[in-house]
DNA sequence: TTCGGTATGTTCGTATGACGAACAAATGAT
DNA sequence: ATCATTTGTTCGTCATACGAACATACCGAA
């Protein structure tokens, strides 16, 4: 037992996270089972959230409530990007007339923090808080491209990669070769590797020392913009407002 | 001390939320002076929320990482409608050209729980997350008129209902008249009551059984459209909208 | 530069906060 | 209706989390 770890702290966040799509609603037995906890203690966690007002009973069933988010908004609103990115996002996307996103490297993923949605082209619902593997995605790839050989081998020790389309990229030695050349020319277009049709193209962003702390994408579909179009036409916007964040946000 | 209450579950959130805008990094002291717990206690659940991937600390001061959003995502992803309203509000924003919104209900605040952003119109960054209070928007009005009474009393017993334009509705009497006037109309439009130049209009988000669970709006610039526009021309697509999300949700 | 007061971070003995074994209640099948 | 199983709850107690006291760092005045 390390002294400074809060066993029922820890205990709490996992029953938060035993709800999701597949589990809307929980009694106490359920979410015992997916904790691993025994009943006792999921009860005494589910009651005390329901004190807390981050969960509600019909005293049979529980369910999260939305001040849940609360949690989530602390980091979010935390972010020195976040006064200042969505008004730029915003603009980009009308300028480009596709969605745009930014988002940061937490563990072996991509977490979406902002998003800015313009035409529909991905089965899967995204969003702030959706997770994605970062070898498929140019917002991962971009990220990637900027780690220390350290936390790169770290990467490549902990990742599944994933193969998402006939034309994923898994292997190490040829994610290297992808991450380096994007360190080379400053962007990733990723065509076509997370979903059939989806191609994307992502920028650093980067703090008031340089160094890049999340990415900034424009995703498109293959049929209705080439490569060529997407640098040629995308990749200056998609600069200049990665240029524009940074410089707002280290005001 | 409640027998069934986790405090340290209780104060490990509270840790969280010390978290903000104005606090983006914290250092021990910090946080036990924001919580008013001990910084022997402060010290451990930062501690423990480092080791949990959490936060994240340079050795002295500590600050939130993305992976706080699962918590909030647990949230979004179990709600019955987190499938099918992003879609459907894509569509709306695209057909009526301007922001359109999501929100519940959350003590006093609506909380935003969806939102396509088109044209910017307010100086504040609305997002997933972002609270507002009830009585001076569109949605949280629509949820308001549907309230029981007990519930209602209980909203006009907590809420501070802040002034926030010379046009701003404060009064209990003259909120319950607005409400009433939903209940019957089955939409909201409020007018530049929150900000200066913001006219909005919501209509409620229903489940299986007809309750009202949510409301989706659009908000345009009071000098773009005027009240009998909104009426005739965003109503109906909001009001298919809201009705599209329910079929697809209840399906 | 040194010193002293204050602020901040950490340790470890212990008590109280959270635990779970056992009991109570609910459910479903025969 | 009875019985076996599942689910929810209680309360004695111990181990988990506590905070008083110690250690370290910082800052201002002489």
């Amino acid at each position: 037992m390390r002294s400074e770890f809060v066993q029922s702290l820890a205990r709490g966040l996992d029953v938060i996270q035993a709800f999701g799509p597949d589990r809307p609603e929980l009694t106490i037995s359920e979410v015992a089972k997916h904790t691993g906890l025994t009943r006792a203690v999921a009860r005494r966690f589910l009651l005390t959230l329901t004190e807390l007002g981050h969960v509600e009973t019909d005293g049979r069933r529980f369910r999260l409530r939305p001040k849940v988010l609360d949690l989530g908004y602390a980091y979010l609103s935390s972010q020195p990007w976040w006064q200042v990115a969505q008004p730029r996002l915003e603009a980009a996307a009308a300028t480009l007339r596709e969605s745009c996103s930014v988002a940061m490297l937490d563990g072996t993923d991509i977490v979406y923090v902002a998003r800015v949605p313009a035409t529909r082209i991905m089965t899967i619902n995204l969003n702030i808080g959706t997770r994605l593997p970062a070898h498929a995605t140019s917002l991962g790839r971009v990220i990637l491209a900027a780690l220390e050989e350290s936390a790169l081998c770290d990467y490549f020790a902990m990742a599944d990669r994933t193969v998402f389309t006939k034309r994923t990229i898994t292997s190490e030695a040829e994610l290297r070769v992808a991450c380096a050349q994007v360190a080379e020319q400053g962007y990733s277009l990723v065509d076509q590797e997370l979903e059939n049709g989806l191609r994307s193209l992502a920028v650093p962003l980067r703090n008031r020392v340089g160094k890049v702390i999340a990415a900034i994408n424009v995703g498109t579909h293959a049929a209705r913009t080439t490569k060529a179009e997407m640098l040629q036409q995308f990749l200056p916007v998609l600069r200049n407002t990665a240029d524009a964040i940074c410089r707002d946000m280290n005001r």
